[in-house]
DNA sequence: CGCCAGGGCTAGC
DNA sequence: GCTAGCCATGGC
C-alpha cells in the first residue's frame, strides 16, 4: 500500500539517466545514515558508488537525479529498486509523523531512503560491522573489494566490485585476515563457504518468513539477530523490521521508555508500535540520533 | 595508557 | 534462559 506508481520521466542521454520528478531524496542522508558503505562524496557534492558490479556517479539537482556510466536497462534492472524509486517516503512520512517523536527526527531525514542492497554484500558488511566504527567497516570493506573483487574502470579511476562467494571460498581465513577485519575474518569465510556450498541460497530467502529467513541467518556463525536484522531490512526489504543496536536502543530508551531496556524489548517496543513501517523509522530516529551527537547519549551505559 | 566501537560467541550459572 | 568476558583493530 506504500508503493504508488511515481511519476518520473526518463532519459538516456550518452552515458547519463536523467530522472525528473524526485521527491523525498537527499543523497547524503541517505548514504550516510549507516546502511551502506560504499559511496563517497565527490567535490561536487555527487557520489560515486560500486553496487551489483557497477559502478555509478549520482547527483541530485533539484527535482532531477543524474545517473552517470549507466543506460536504460540498468536503470531499470538495478538502480530503480536500489534507490526504493517506487515508493512514495511522502506518505511514509506523514504516516510517521502521527507520533511526535518521529515527526521531529524527520526532520533531521526528510530525504533518508531505504536502499535495496545486494543481499550477499549486505551481510559481509553487517558481519564486518559488529563492534566497529563506520570508518573502519567502509575500509575493511575496501580492502574486501580490492583484494578479492574484480576490477572496474569509471573515469580513469579503478574501482572493485564486492567479492563473491566464490571468489572468497578459495582463500583461507589468515588471508581474509589480511583487510584487517580481525575476529570476524573467521565469520566472514563461514558466510562465503555456506552460500557457496547452496547450505544456504540467498536467492530464495525472499520466499521464506521473516522470522524464518532470521534462523537461516543466524546458522551462519558470527550472524546474530543484529545483523540478520540489517539484511533483512536493507536487502529483503521487510520494512517491519527494526535492527536493534546500541545506538538506536538509547535513543529509544531515551525518546520513549524514559528508562532503560533489553534490546529484544526495544525491538518489540518499536515494532508494536511502526508496525509495517518500522524500518523506515528506526532509519530516521538512527540518523536523528547520530546527528544529535554524544552529547546526549554518549555518557549512557549500553 | 585505557576505553570503546551499528555484536556475537562461549563459558559458567 | 541469562550474562560477563572476550574478541582484532584502530582512533581518541
Amino acid at each position: 500500500m506504500w508503493v504508488r506508481r511515481m511519476r518520473y520521466s526518463v532519459e538516456e542521454k550518452g552515458t547519463k539517466v536523467i530522472v525528473r520528478g524526485i521527491a523525498d531524496f537527499n543523497l547524503k542522508e541517505t548514504f550516510e545514515s549507516g546502511q551502506c558503505f560504499r559511496w563517497n562524496e565527490e567535490d561536487d557534492g555527487s557520489y560515486t558508488g560500486v553496487a551489483y558490479d557497477r559502478v555509478v556517479n549520482v547527483k541530485l539537482e533539484g527535482d532531477t537525479l543524474i545517473i552517470d556510466n549507466t543506460n536504460l536497462t540498468d536503470f531499470y534492472d538495478i538502480w530503480f529498486d536500489y534507490f526504493d524509486l517506487g515508493r512514495d517516503y511522502g506518505q511514509i512520512k506523514e504516516s510517521l509523523s502521527k507520533d511526535p517523536v518521529l515527526k521531529e527526527a524527520i526532520k533531521f531525514g526528510q530525504g533518508i531512503r531505504i536502499l535495496r542492497q545486494d543481499t550477499w554484500e549486505t551481510l559481509v558488511s553487517f558481519i564486518v560491522s559488529q563492534n566497529n566504527r563506520i570508518p573502519q567497516i567502509k575500509k575493511v570493506i575496501e580492502n574486501l573489494a580490492t583484494s578479492f573483487g574484480n576490477p572496474i574502470e569509471y573515469k580513469g579511476k579503478i574501482y572493485y566490485t564486492f567479492p563473491k562467494p566464490e571468489e572468497l571460498v578459495m582463500y583461507d581465513v589468515e588471508t581474509i585476515a589480511k583487510t584487517r577485519c580481525g575476529f570476524r575474518a573467521k565469520y566472514i569465510f563461514d558466510a562465503a563457504s555456506k552460500v557457496f556450498s547452496g547450505e544456504i541460497n540467498l536467492l530464495k530467502l525472499h520466499e521464506y518468513s521473516t522470522s524464518e529467513i532470521r534462523d537461516i541467518l543466524m546458522t551462519i556463525n558470527g550472524v546474530g539477530p543484529k545483523v540478520a536484522d540489517c539484511v533483512i531490512l536493507y536487502s529483503i526489504g521487510r520494512y517491519d523490521t527494526f535492527p536493534t543496536d546500541v545506538w538506536i536502543k538509547r535513543i529509544v530508551e531515551h525518546l520513549y521508555l524514559k528508562r532503560e531496556g533489553t534490546p529484544v524489548e526495544i525491538q518489540l517496543f518499536a515494532i508494536d508500535k511502526f508496525g509495517d513501517l518500522s524500518g523506515f523509522a528506526q532509519q530516521y530516529l538512527f540518523y536523528y540520533g547520530r546527528e544529535m551527537g554524544k552529547k546526549i547519549f554518549g555518557e549512557r551505559k549500553k
